[in-house]
DNA sequence: AAATATGATGCATTCGTATGCAATACAGAA
DNA sequence: TTCTGTATTGCATACGAATGCATCATATTT
């Protein structure tokens, strides 16, 4: 057992032909005749022969295969994207490398190693690259996108994001509308795009209709730092020295939030505190949370992502792109509409 | 710009050495002299050198890269276990290329595509692969590891799984010891080897009792399944007729019934009706829920996985393993136990 | 029938690295 | 000093497929 595999050079010999006939064979648009052709199909039937993609790779210099960077899935908001965008990638022909950066090891050493792959493109879901890496990706022709963060490192790195501060600003109107007056923010990472631009939004709507931020914490959007963060809000017994409402920069805290007002500060949500989060989660229509949030269009996101990974790769003259899309309210029973 | 990488020839000649010199200062244990090699390290470094995985892989026939098949990725077990896999395999210099199965293609055809990558290994997290291609991979030498799942195909395929056996006892000893005289089953996919374990233990130990299963639906391990089956099993308005208690297959659906016994329903749990799910994934500690659950070790899964996994890789003539962990129960509110 | 265009095929080379083998250098031993 | 052993080094080749170029066969045109 354990027969090495089948070579195009096997086949070949099989099938009487050169073993340039058996990879134009394989090569779509390739000068073949339809009768050779299925002499070769014939032979490589019979031997169970595949092409070599790494044979291949290394002479095309194209591997088909495109570097996912990710962090922490606990957030869901990630692992549905995963999901959606390998299918898409799939459904291009295109494989998915996995990174999971982790915080102890240095997330530029792991890509450079997945260069060594020669990746066709990256994809960084979450953490960011140094802006020495992101010159020796555009160096190496490979096309380098940040999904759901905006790019601070000049034209080289391309963007897709939502329009998150219509999102914060979007946020801030379902509050007001509800006649509220003492409203907190619980905030992400302070030095993401996310967070910066989410709570710009939202306190420059909040500004409009003449308010201010009411109180403030950090939860940097982690489910532990996020109940943290609403204790530390939420502290005060007199209800006046409270917010009645309160927008957290993500969903995946805004749960950890609800969770920690109902459990911990036996305060009701929405009757006691409104909450809106933000991503719309799965998790946010779940009956028992029934969370208002500012929907990301990911199915929009991943479209734009794969499109512009694909033009890049295709035509490296292409110039960086940066997408914005827009977001949209989703109202449920957290902020007391009707559920 | 896009200036082409170098090679370790490019290295070789400003280094003043040859070829083969760069490349055995890059193998740990060759013969090079430490004089040698630093001036290897040193040109390599002024050319931003990193050695072509591709053209390695092509003549040492190990690509460092390790095939994840994953399908459904809004059952948190999964993602969590993905993120720890791949951090795993990772500390070990392996790589992760993943793939997520869709309904729609074909995913022995895309294993196929798999093996054209060389991987040195499959881990399945959840669809199963026909018998043909598990055959095929032995014969490549690719050792294949099905994860929570036991494999029905002979002895070339190793596996990873819980005692889900023993875990369906727990679930029906919990829920016995509660006083509970007419309890469900929700089950999840009828075909799966842990729908049918957790069953069979499930049973077992109503029967030892003197019990037998009052209700039983099927939830095919999905969210809206599970809402469709929880109310086939409730819809009867007289209490003595529904259960007053219920095992589902996995805490996914488990939340999926909790909601709709509490929202459409208008059920109180665990007054009305306890629950207790399966897997124990994040979600089930979540104040909202509290969910009652059998835990799987995922830490020991993935521990065994990567064991098995570099065994194999590093000789192949290891026998197929069948890894079966132990379980746990943690009880929390669903069951009426102290939150 | 001769001239030209078009398609099909094979040859030889290339991608970047690893490695068996022979050659060399240098050490210590006799 | 000469010989044997060991550590380095370079040469040449292999991994498996893609492709430019030349060749050849067939189809079309005049």
């Amino acid at each position: 057992m354990m027969a090495k595999a089948a070579t195009s050079v096997d086949v070949a010999k099989l099938a009487g032909v050169s073993q340039s006939a058996v990879s134009r064979a394989y090569t779509p648009g390739a000068s073949v005749a339809e009768h050779t052709r299925s002499k070769v199909m014939d032979a490589a039937r019979k031997l169970g022969y595949r092409p070599n993609a790494i044979a291949r790779t290394l002479i095309t210099r194209k591997s088909r295969m495109i570097a996912v960077v990710a962090s922490y899935l606990d957030n869901q908001f990630y692992p549905v994207v995963i999901e959606k965008l390998s299918q898409r990638f799939q459904d291009d022909g295109y494989h998915v490398l996995l990174f999971i950066a982790q915080a102890r090891m240095d997330t530029d050493e792991f890509l450079m190693q997945l260069m060594q792959y020669h990746v066709d493109g990256i994809v960084m879901l979450s953490a960011t690259l140094s802006s020495g890496l992101a010159k020796d990706c555009a160096n190496a022709g490979i096309p380098v996108l940040l999904f759901n963060r905006i790019a601070q490192l000049g034209g080289t790195v391309n963007s897709v994001a939502s329009d998150n501060e219509a999102g914060g600003r979007m946020a801030a109107q379902a509050l007001l509308a509800a006649g509220h007056k003492r409203i907190g923010y619980i905030a992400g990472m302070e030095d993401s795009s996310t967070n910066r631009d989410r709570e710009a939004g939202f306190t420059a709507e909040l500004a409009v209709q003449g308010q201010r931020v009411f109180a403030r914490t950090v939860g940097h959007y982690s489910f532990a730092g996020a109940q943290t963060a609403a204790r530390q809000m939420f502290q005060a017994s007199d209800a006046t020295q409270r917010p009645s409402a309160v927008f957290v920069a993500n969903d995946h805290m805004a749960i950890s939030v609800m969770d920690t007002l109902r459990g911990d500060l036996k305060l009701r949500v929405p009757q006691d505190v409104a909450v809106i989060g933000f991503d719309n989660v799965p998790q946010a229509a779940w009956g028992a949370y029934s969370l208002s949030s500012i929907e990301q269009d990911a199915q929009a996101m991943i479209e734009a992502t794969v499109r512009i990974m694909l033009e890049q790769i295709s035509d490296d003259t292409v110039l960086a792109q940066h997408v914005n899309l827009p977001v949209r309210l989703i109202e449920r029973g957290s902020t007391g509409a009707a559920v």
